[in-house]
DNA sequence: AAGTATGTTGCAACATATGCAACACCCATT
DNA sequence: AATGGGTGTTGCATATGTTGCAACATACTT
């Protein structure tokens, strides 16, 4: 809606790639090298951006900042993190947390693994949509419309033999998921690792965020992993009910 | 530099103080309010706000994937993170690595104490800087004129009667750290947390990240935690040498 | 049903962002 | 030393894009 300010956001993700000089920046943005000058400098005054030594520049510091003050300000993270806390500590493996933004999954939340073998993951990463547990959660919530609409957009990328295909095996999951209130991820995306994953709801009874268990198949079976099960959707309830508490119906 | 994107990116900080609707966002920027949504329109299409349901705005998710792959953008942290995690194998402790950048000094890796009492800090937070030994360690390495530039810019906040009281004794202490190559903070910033640190420095000797080792009073003394001071020392080189190692001298 | 608070749109007037061309600078190369 | 290609930087005239306005929606109160 406004160019300018499109034109300078377009530089962080291109940033976020790797540090780049003013030609670079200019080229990708399709602009004069003294626009991209003074789009970074807007940028660099804001600490976005930062420049290197070398004179590129690269994402700056204060993104951090403020991604962690946003990260700060959602009550469900607060919330549940003493039980995630918790269940690691009963049951040892990897914990997550995620919610479900524009068409996005992410983790806001992770406790590591007291094992030594850990998974690869991270806060603020985006998660594989079509085959994480937790989106799994997150995605069967939608109305079926919307649904329909977010998995025809996906691209079904085969991590794993047992990766979700297509929009319609997609679909289906969703399906049984919503129907059963939780979801798995068995090989799906590492073909060594499974997960198991239950929803955290808020007052209304809708999906506010999803959580996760994770474990390599050298430290626990499927099988062995889905005796937790209970376990964890007792938590994902209780965090819920704690959260409806907390936010009232009806109140901002 | 730029009127329209300076405006805009004054909404994330203000958004960081937590949602505002669009009334409050015209107001505290100090336009009108349709001016205002087109500029969140279009921080919104990148993501980089979010629209609750409530209509509000909040800092949006994208934020958190950019920050994140702002810090594996750093080769200092890369690098470090193996060492750090070694040395928190062997004495336990709460380890940190921080980086200076644009008059803050700011956490960029973690590696949690295994001792049951455990300090609050988080990656991205920006750090006490007056008293924290990792911001004494960067600033030291400032030339003269820069250091009394920052020194007189800061705050001195008493968090206990040990904290760096005035700029003056803030210089004085960087001569200190500056001269022997390590720094402490005593019960500084929290009454019973110690910490101890090292500078990392790059090919050309200049500081480029410090490291340091936390540990509150309930678990070491501050003398016990000096003694482990020489292995604090050497991990700090060994990474500045793997540091120097991988980032030759004009190159790249 | 009227009233208030909020978000949204179209438009005309102006301010502002733009590309250009010229300049400054650094470091290779000869 | 001098030349040349590469980079980043500045001032300026043009017109493009942004602005505030006023009118319109919409939702929630009274």
């Amino acid at each position: 809606m406004s160019q300018t300010v499109d034109r300078a956001l377009s530089i962080l993700p291109l940033l976020a790639q790797g540090p780049a000089d003013l030609g670079q920046v200019a080229e990708r943005l399709g602009v004069h090298k003294s626009t991209a000058l003074r789009l970074l400098r807007t940028l660099h005054e804001h600490g976005l951006v930062y420049r290197q030594r070398d004179q590129r520049y690269r994402l700056g510091a204060r993104l951090f900042a403020l991604a962690q003050e946003a990260v700060e300000n959602l009550d469900v993270r607060e919330i549940a993190h003493s039980h995630l806390v918790a269940l690691n500590d009963r049951c040892g493996h990897t914990v997550h947390l995620a919610v479900y933004e524009e068409q996005e999954v992410l983790y806001i939340d992770k406790v590591e693994s007291r094992y030594p073998v850990r998974m690869y993951s991270r806060i603020g990463k985006p998660v594989a949509i079509t085959v994480a547990a937790v989106a799994k959660l997150l995605l069967a919530d939608l109305t079926e419309p919307e649904r329909r609409a977010v998995a025809e957009k996906l691209d079904y990328p085969l991590y794993t033999p047992r990766s979700t295909p297509n929009a319609a095996a997609f679909l289906k999951e969703l399906a049984v998921v919503r129907e059963q209130g939780w979801a798995t991820d068995l090989g799906g995306h590492e073909e060594s690792i499974n997960c198991i994953g239950a929803p955290i709801r808020g007052a209304d009874g809708r999906v506010i965020a999803a959580m996760s268990v994770s474990a390599p198949n050298v430290v626990v079976t499927a099988e062995e992993l889905l005796t937790l099960l209970p376990l964890v959707r007792r938590t994902a309830e209780t965090i819920s009910r704690e959260y409806s508490g907390a936010n009232r119906p009806r109140k901002a």
